[in-house]
RNA sequence: GCCGACUUAGCUCAACCUGGUAGAGCAACUGAAUCGUAAUCAGUAGGUUGUAGGUUCAAUUCCUAUAGUCGGCACCA
């Protein structure tokens, strides 16, 4: 039968056992290298069978799709070799996922990282066998059938409708509809990487499986490469930098609770200062509203009935108190304050909130899951007239700001949940077209979440990608349906009625705390100029000689604002640069004979091992500007 | 909260499996060396081995509980 490729060609495809096998008249180099065909835009077994028609697009090793299938049919091998040590073992799901693949698996005795030998020797044994993986399809009831000792293939068997497919290879079947490598000689380069506990179908209701997470590549090469992608992730981790430049600490004596060290807070307070000033110029107040306010309060926001159990409560004179989990119900008392007309609007009031919330322990994960942080928070009210708007320049806010960073993003629009939400449908669908036009207006692109907003309204949240590919929650843009109508707030329209306004919560860094930790990993501690702790170190060849200049040119440097140090230890100059190096610092600066002399500093750039010479004040010029711009240096 | 692993000097680690009261490097301190771009040399000090029990003649080591941390799961207004 032939079928023609999507360049072009006309390939042959031959009928077998299982369906039919392709390019048999490509030579062998080239057909080895084929995992999988798109038929139709349906991505295909070599084993499946098709139509005669259509066009046919060859999934290639180096295809994205290819990896999927790959690391499918690695986590099948792995069930394999599990199934083979150890033989109470009862399979739960096995997928391919972002990264590599797991399998969820029930074992009568747990196992733990030690076994990974032995299990990753067996799967390559049956790797080198190089079973054939094949395809059959069968009757639900000889499903059920097949499948009777293992509880949950039976519950999954029992949802499915029509022939069930299977997989075989070798002694090992499973229930699987997905796509795989022809064979298991396919999976050569892999490797398992961690065990975790799993509830069975993401319902912690259900029994905890032991899921083992393992990734695949075609090369020796792709494996290695991945390898060290996560020894750099471990370098970058921001507990471990953290610690290493005297960021921040965490005390056994307050699990969640972050301590601030002095470098941690000069970075802190640069980053604060600047979300201060900048939205300031985009026309923001500022508030400061209460920790701890009374049960009341939370009562009528709500709060109370739906998240009482993750507030931390207390009592004054017998009064019920809460530490807010939110600043929203402090933000609408301040609102309610005054009495607004219609010529107030938009209100945009900031606040950089502090916030607790009682995370369950084993949540807990450096400064990216704590049980306080700050929230750089604002509430904006205003009329419908002026929404589209307000969110456009917001779009453009959170833009700039990323883009500042050197931080990818991608937005999502989540909407109506299923169930559980409040206001009417007519709003939901209306907010939600206002959200998505607005980022069409400003050109952003976005993806929907159908499903995933909050109850009391649709959001835009924007994900960050950092340095490392990894994606980050931070901002958010959610319209609130809720609060306003709980708290009764209005504005006086030009025909002096109430109108109720609407209410837009945002965040841009999401929690101080954690996006602290994405730029920790994200610049792998060396961060820009404008942040740095320390912006330039100075290095006197001889403290004889040399201290007098040096430290008059540190005063000097002090007094324009840069943060300065000087190393006055009596170490080697190597010795000394090379703290300077570990402790990231963007500029050091080396003052010697011909330094103090000719009025210049020496100076190299973190990272870089050119030097360059330049007269003291250029210098200072140089720094300076870089902090201005908030260049990276 | 759940599953698994881990917790030894300020930091990074060793000794634990097979019980006989802990070692190293860095950092700190003292001294010598005064040196031009990623670790100068020598010496000193530093630990009731997370905490509480238990087994034992003897526990860092074995057992139990507990706290914290890590990898996930669940949760994340």
């Amino acid at each position: 039968m032939k079928l023609s490729l999507k360049n072009g060609m006309e390939i042959n495809i031959e009928q077998g056992a299982n369906g039919f096998i392709i390019a048999k008249q490509f030579d062998s180099t080239i057909a080895k290298k084929i995992i999988a065909f798109k038929h139709n835009g349906e991505i295909h077994d070599m084993s499946d069978p098709i139509s005669s028609d259509g066009i046919i697009e060859l999934i290639k090793e180096s295809d994205h799709e290819a990896f999927e299938i790959l690391n499918h049919s690695t986590s099948h091998l792995l069930a394999q070799a599990i199934q083979h040590l150890y033989k109470d073992a009862k399979f739960g799901i096995g997928p391919s996922i972002e990264e590599g693949f797991y399998y969820d698996i029930d074992f009568k005795e747990p196992i733990n990282e030690g076994d990974f030998a032995k299990i990753e020797a067996e799967m390559k044994k049956l790797a080198k066998d190089n079973l054939k993986i094949m395809r059959r399809e069968l009757s639900k009831k000889d499903a059920l059938e097949l499948f009777k000792d293992n509880p949950y293939k039976v519950e999954l068997i029992k949802e499915l409708t029509g022939k069930i497919t299977i997989r075989e290879q070798g002694d090992f079947i499973d229930l699987c509809k997905g796509i795989h490598v022809p064979s298991t000689g396919y999976i050569k380069h892999f490797k398992l990487l961690s065990l975790a506990g799993a509830y069975w179908r993401g319902n912690s209701d259900n029994k905890q499986l032991t899921r083992i997470y393992g990734v695949s590549f075609f090369s020796e090469e792709e494996l290695t490469k991945y390898l060290e992608l996560i020894e750099e992730r471990k370098r970058r981790d921001h507990r471990k930098l953290g610690k290493e430049l005297g960021l921040f600490m965490i005390s056994e004596y307050g699990p969640g609770f972050p301590f601030w060290l002095p470098n941690g807070m000069i970075l802190r307070n640069e980053l604060e200062n600047f979300w201060y000033k900048r939205h300031e110029e985009a026309g923001y107040v500022f508030v400061k509203t209460p920790i701890m306010l009374s049960k009341e309060l939370w009562v009528t926001s709500g709060h109370w009935s739906n998240y009482k159990d993750n507030m931390y409560i207390t009592k004054i004179d017998d009064k019920e108190f809460a530490i807010k989990p939110m600043n929203c119900p402090g933000g609408i008392l301040v609102y309610k304050n005054d009495l607004h007309s219609y010529k107030d609007l938009p209100i945009r009031m900031g606040e950089l909130g502090l916030v607790h919330r009682h995370e369950a322990s084993g949540a807990l994960n450096g400064l990216f899951r704590v049980r306080t942080f700050t929230q750089d928070d604002a509430h904006v009210f205003c009329r419908e007239d002026q929404l589209q708007d307000e969110i456009v320049a917001l779009l453009r806010l959170f833009d700039e700001i990323y883009t500042l960073f050197g931080l990818d993003y991608h937005i999502e629009l989540s909407t109506k949940p299923e169930k559980g939400y409040i206001g009417d449908d007519r709003i939901w669908k209306k907010s939600e077209e206002i959200l998505g036009k607005a980022c069409r207006t400003s050109g952003k692109e976005f993806i929907i979440n159908e499903g995933d907003g909050a109850f009391y309204g649709p959001k835009l949240d924007f994900k960050l990608r950092d340095s490392m590919n990894r994606i980050w929650q931070c901002g958010t843009i959610q319209l609130d349906m809720n609060l306003p109508e709980r708290f009764d707030i209005f504005y006086i329209d030009n025909n002096n009625q109430k109108v109720r306004p609407i209410m837009l919560h945002r965040a841009l860094f999401g929690s101080i705390e954690r996006f602290i930790g994405i730029l920790i990993e994200h610049f792998g501690g060396a961060f820009p100029t404008w942040l740095s702790p320390v912006q330039v170190n100075v290095l006197p060849v001889n403290n004889k000689f040399h201290l007098v200049y040096a430290r008059d040119l540190v005063e000097k440097m002090k007094q324009k604002g840069i943060r300065a140090s000087i190393d006055e230890s009596e170490e080697k100059l190597g010795y000394r640069l090379r703290n300077s190096q570990m402790k990231k610092i963007p500029y050091t600066i080396v003052i010697g004979d011909s330094e103090v002399r000719d009025g210049t500093a020496t100076y190299r750039i973190f990272g870089q091992e050119k030097q360059l010479t330049v007269s003291a004040e250029d210098f200072i010029d140089i720094v300076i500007k870089s902090i201005k711009d908030k260049a990276r240096y």
